[in-house]
Order: structure tokens, then sequence, then C-alpha cells
DNA sequence: GTGCACAATAGTGTATACAATTTAAGCAGA
DNA sequence: TCTGCTTAAATTGTATACACTATTGTGCAC
């Protein structure tokens, strides 16, 4: 096993809250992560800070690190720059895209379904967050693809958040019809489709009624 | 005066180097910045570490940190980044802002021109980056903002490194100009002097040639 | 003088110690 | 049984200590 570093435990971490091992507004005792992770407070302590940066965590003043439970509103921002980005990526890629490109994404619709079909939830969540970035990493732009990264994690988190129905299958599909109509070269279609994928994500959430929060006072606050 | 927190610290630093106090490439050794603020290397350290994650520094394992210096490729990757969101945020701009908000544009351009017109160089580079800022604030996404804050800070940073001429009194007529042109209510006039003010910002760089490295020595006085 | 071994110094990486604060527990009194 | 106060435990915030790595400087062979 490679070195437990700081980069190390965020990468876990972040795993565990996009893959639900931990629900939002979990407490995250430093000690007891420390101990998990077989290291000082020290770089939990730092891993905590940089995730607070990004949002999947928040920091509350002597109180400690909860996994974040972000406000309809700060869902509905967030799909909004995602938003912003991937359609002008879209366009990009079917400008840009030659056919290794294709190949790559292909791969990897066929990575989702793969997991899908296997019924692992952890692994269909971020196969299926990660689609996105590929394209931005195919793209070669590595700068779009971590700031693409950041954001969609958090939008994974908040899926689960406010997720009513499960719709991973109909995304793999939306994929799949995306991909095609990216390589037929229809930019048009492809930017509509990419739209209407992120539009189907974000409607399968109810922005009126987050999940419950199993902290008390969280949940009367 | 505040407590003299972590975030404090990267406060003052993101300043220092968008200020060009701290010049690209310039060692940050952890126990001077923490004389300096009077804290201990813990502090300053972790405000390092996020500072890295936003690529204002970079870390190398066991050498320390070090003010960024983006390749050229990176630099057009930022670009192209910030392009993407800030055209978008253009159009959303013009159908969605009050008055009230243009009064408050239009304050912000004023208060460029005095930083400018007092030759005021930290002053101007931070308002004329913040004044795309702004504009997402004004469009109540805090999400936009922030992110639009990390990729602008690093905008600076580039403009830093690779200016040949100064461009900076031009920017703030074309914010005026894209002002007008926003509160006229001409979105596709609009969309085009935000799209020709960041080509003329990225065109004011020379790409092939980086400022020369430079030591750290009193920037923090 | 030039290049190289090697000690001395400086600086980072991690763990631990301790103070400050919050949370939980215990208990007296109505 | 409930409320409010007091005290103890748990947890965070910051500083310090120490091991490890990189850098610099010095002497010596050539």
């Amino acid at each position: 096993m490679e070195p437990t570093t700081t980069h190390h435990i965020v990468q876990a971490l972040t795993k565990a809250i996009v893959e639900q091992r931990l629900q939002p507004g979990a407490k995250l005792v430093e000690q007891k992560l420390a101990d998990h992770f077989g290291v000082s407070r020290t770089l939990v302590r730092q891993a905590l800070y940089q995730m607070a940066q990004n949002q999947l965590i928040t920091m509350e003043p002597a109180r400690g690190a909860f996994v974040a439970r972000p406000s309809a509103e700060e869902a509905q921002q967030t799909f909004a720059v995602r938003r912003m980005l991937e359609l002008e990526m879209t366009r990009e890629f079917v400008r840009k895209a030659t056919p290794t490109h294709f190949k790559a994404l292909r791969a990897h619709v066929e990575r989702e379904r793969k997991a899908l079909l296997r019924n692992d939830s952890g692994d269909s969540v971020y196969e299926l967050g990660d689609f996105h970035v590929e394209i931005a990493r195919l793209l070669g732009n590595g700068i779009l693809a971590q700031v693409l990264e950041n954001i969609i994690s958090r939008c994974a988190l908040i899926t689960l958040l406010f997720q009513s129905a499960i719709a991973a299958e109909h995304s793999n599909e939306e994929h799949l019809a995306l991909v095609n109509a990216m390589e037929s070269g229809d930019e048009a279609r492809a930017v509509q489709l990419m739209q209407d994928h992120l539009q189907n994500v974000e409607d399968s959430l109810d922005l009126r009624r987050q999940r419950p929060s199993h902290d008390l006072s969280e949940a009367l606050a």
C-alpha cells in the first residue's frame, strides 16, 4: 500500500462521501479518522481543511468538520456553474475530438455500464460523474478537468442529498447517445443532448425536501 | 484587528501574490512566514496547502512552497475556462440585472478608475479582477463567484508573469463599455464586448516568454 | 583552480503536548 | 420528572519537538 499522505486521505474521504458511505451532516472527528488511517491528527486536519475549500465538508469553528449539506439554493447554483462549463465543453469536443478520443469515451461508457450491472452503487456514482471529467481530460485542458472534478463531486453529494428517484441507469444511456451525437459531428444536437442530460439529473432532485439529517441540532437549525 | 487565522494568512498571501509583491517562483519558507504573521508553522502550513489547491502556489515534496509559475499551456487553459464561465455569465446578467445591480457595477468601475488614477498598482490589479467576480456576486450565485475568484486570481498571476505591455487603463474603459451594453439590454453586444475584453487581456500576454524568476526578499514588509 | 567526499546547516514532514472550547454527565432542588 | 447549575470528558486550535531530507559550505586530492 502506498504511503498514507494527506492527499490519500482527501481521496479516501471524497470517495466515501460520493459513494454515500458517509452521510451528509455526519460529524468527522479528527482523532477517529487519524486512528483509522494510522496517522496523526495533523495530517487529518490538513485533509479536512482542503476538502472544506471545495465544499465537500464544512467546518464550524471549535465544533469540527461535517459532511456538507448544501442548501437547495447552493445546489441550484452548483448545477448552474456545471451547465456553463459543460455546454461549452461539449461544443469544443465536437470540434476537436479525434477517433482516439471517441474510443476512450466509449470505453468509459462501457465501464459505467458494467458498474451498473454489478450493482456497485459506489463505483456507479463515481464513473457516471467521471464521464464528464473524462471529456475535459481528453480535451487536454487539465485546469478545466480539475475545476469540473470539484464541481461534479459536489453534484454527486447534492444528488444523494436530494434525490427522490434513482436515475442512474438512465444517465448511462444518455451518455451513450451523447457520444454518438458528438461523433457524428452534429454539434447542435450534442449540445442539446448534454443540456437535456444535465436537466434530467437536476430534475430528478426534489429541491424542496432534503433528506432527513440524523443529527438533531442540524435538523432543527 | 481580527485574529490572525489560517484564512487571514491565505488572504494576505494571495493579495501579496496578486499585487506582485511576491514574484512567481519565489520560495515561501514556512518559518519566515510564521515569524512574520506571529504564529506557528502549523497555521502557515495549512494556509500553504490550501493555496496549493487553487494553484497559486506549488509545493515540491521536501523542498517547500513556491509562488506558482504557470506554463504557457496552463495559462491558455485557465483563460479558456474563464471564458466559458464569463460569456455565459454575461448573458445571464443582461437578462436578470436590475437598476440596483447596475448601480453597484458602476460604482465598482468608478473604484477601479480611482485606483488607477492614484497609481496604486496593487489595488488596481485587485479591483480590475474583482469587477468580474462582482458580476457573479450580483447574480446571486455564490458558488460561481467563488470558482471565478479562484480562476481570476490565477489569471492575475499569469498576467504578471507573461505581460509585455500594461493594459490596465484599457481594461477599465472596457468594463465601462460592457456595463453600458449590458444596461441597454443588448445581449449580443454585451457578450461580444466581454469576449473582446477577455481576448484583449489574453493578447496582451507574450506566452512565449516568461518573466525571469526572482528570489524572495522583503516582499511582505 | 576544479571536482568530489562529507560534515554542518537549514527546512520540511509528522507526531506529540497543551491550552481553550464545546459537549456530555451528574446532581440538587423544585 | 423536569430545570438549571457544576463538573468531568471529549474535541478542537495552536505551538512545540523531533526525525528526515535537501542544501550549503569546507577541506582535500588532483
